[in-house]
DNA sequence: CAAGCTGAAAGTGTCGACAATCGACGCCTA
DNA sequence: TAGGCGTCGATTGTCGACACTTTCAGCTTG
């Protein structure tokens, strides 16, 4: 038993898995916004691309269908998902919901390291602000709220705002630059840390509720523009 | 403009879809208890009990993978998803989360269609109660708490709270008897429609924590009766 | 008797093929 | 000329096949 071939903790590389590789690289193509709202995913054509058959892209399909990155129209295939305003209100609902709960856990379990990480990430947003890099902010933005959930220490909270950033990246992507002002981003944020290092709750949730709430409107009024009617 | 082909009324008719109907007929599977968690979903067997390929099983597979039903374990196939202590601690930490804030919005956008609905659904579960059958308690014990989420106007909100009511259904199917006391169900439920009819969001939050707290406790309880170690 | 090895059986991952269906184009009709 | 109809190419839905991996029972060995 002791003798058995023992992993040497290298990360196993490439593992096939040839299911999730394609996943990963159509869930990039959307957020990147190289594959637009809308826009066909032909089975054939990215099977092609990919010197692969289309048996493991329909299952990648499949699991971007369940996480909302895809419809499935039956006999006429997959599309990216369109987001109307209403969606990116029903995102920014759930969003608001789930980040003010992981907010608040985040500063009752709040320890050095996490401390640390956020204001890291912090201070990282301010730098990119001066590079004016829209791409890598909105990156970096996502990253900051995304330590606050993980440091809430709910995994599924994690996972289910990751589907929600992604969702909401099928828009960001499209838009470009999301604020006028890039070191305003730095500077909504920065309260949010604050409270949760001071740890009051309610005040946690004030000050996100504001923040994802400027987001909000800055997202909503973008989108709108985007798609006049309806 | 005006002579286009008239919709007749009629129902769209069956439209096939394979892989949905067998998605459907595994999370039923599932979520009744007769896959039971860990068990493996052989997919040769599934396609062969339903007289179809493997193809359209997979493609389903990936699906309830995404909702967290399934496990893929590369070249092992795929598994029904096993729950720790933790996992129904992180699946209620979300549902409070998410039922309070579909709560404080159900008040807010109060129908009398609607508060009708939650009525006749808890004076369905007193009925239920008296008879005694844990399955169907069960079932409306969670279709009480779907109308809430659904009264909340977020569509994306009453899907996230389908995919965790089907997850913790997982292990809930395996308990069979989830309360000593069927008619308490009901007893603790009219509290939250109260506080939901009355609109004070304070109220709401304390009575909707209170209820889930309560339902945590004797789930968590249950599980950890049933997985002892670890 | 336990542990390890060996081979076969079973199951998965992927592929190419085929029938069914959809969308587009052009034709016919009023 | 506008609108409906039939045909054709392209794409999807599903299938069976094949290679490779995992699993497991039985045998061997210390």
């Amino acid at each position: 038993m002791r003798a058995m071939s023992q992993p040497v903790g290298l990360p196993v590389l490439a593992e096939s898995d040839l299911v999730r590789q394609v996943a990963r690289r159509l869930t990039d193509a959307i957020v990147q916004g190289r594959l637009a709202p809308g826009a066909k995913v032909a089975e054939a054509a990215v099977a092609r691309e990919l010197g692969i058959s289309r048996a493991p892209v329909r299952e990648a399909a499949r699991l971007l269908e369940s996480q909302g990155l895809l419809r499935a129209s039956p006999r006429r295939g997959f599309f990216v998902r369109e987001l109307s305003a209403q969606d990116v209100d029903e995102l920014y609902d759930l969003r608001l919901c789930v980040e003010r709960h992981a907010a608040v856990e985040a500063a009752r379990r709040l320890t050095p390291a996490i401390r640390d990480g956020l204001r890291r990430q912090l201070a990282l947003m301010r730098d990119l602000a001066r590079h004016d890099d829209p791409a890598l902010i909105v990156e970096a933005d996502y990253e900051f709220h995304r330590l606050i959930c993980a440091a809430s220490g709910n995994g599924r909270l994690l996972r289910l705002f990751d589907g929600l950033a992604s969702e909401l990246r099928i828009v960001i992507g499209l838009i470009g630059r999301l604020y006028d002002d890039p070191e305003e981003i730095a500077r909504t944020h920065e309260p949010v840390l604050e409270a949760i290092e001071a740890g009051h709750p309610e005040r946690i949730v004030a000050h996100v509720d504001y923040h994802l709430g400027v987001a909000r409107r800055e997202v909503g009024r973008l989108v709108r523009s985007l798609t006049p009617a309806s």
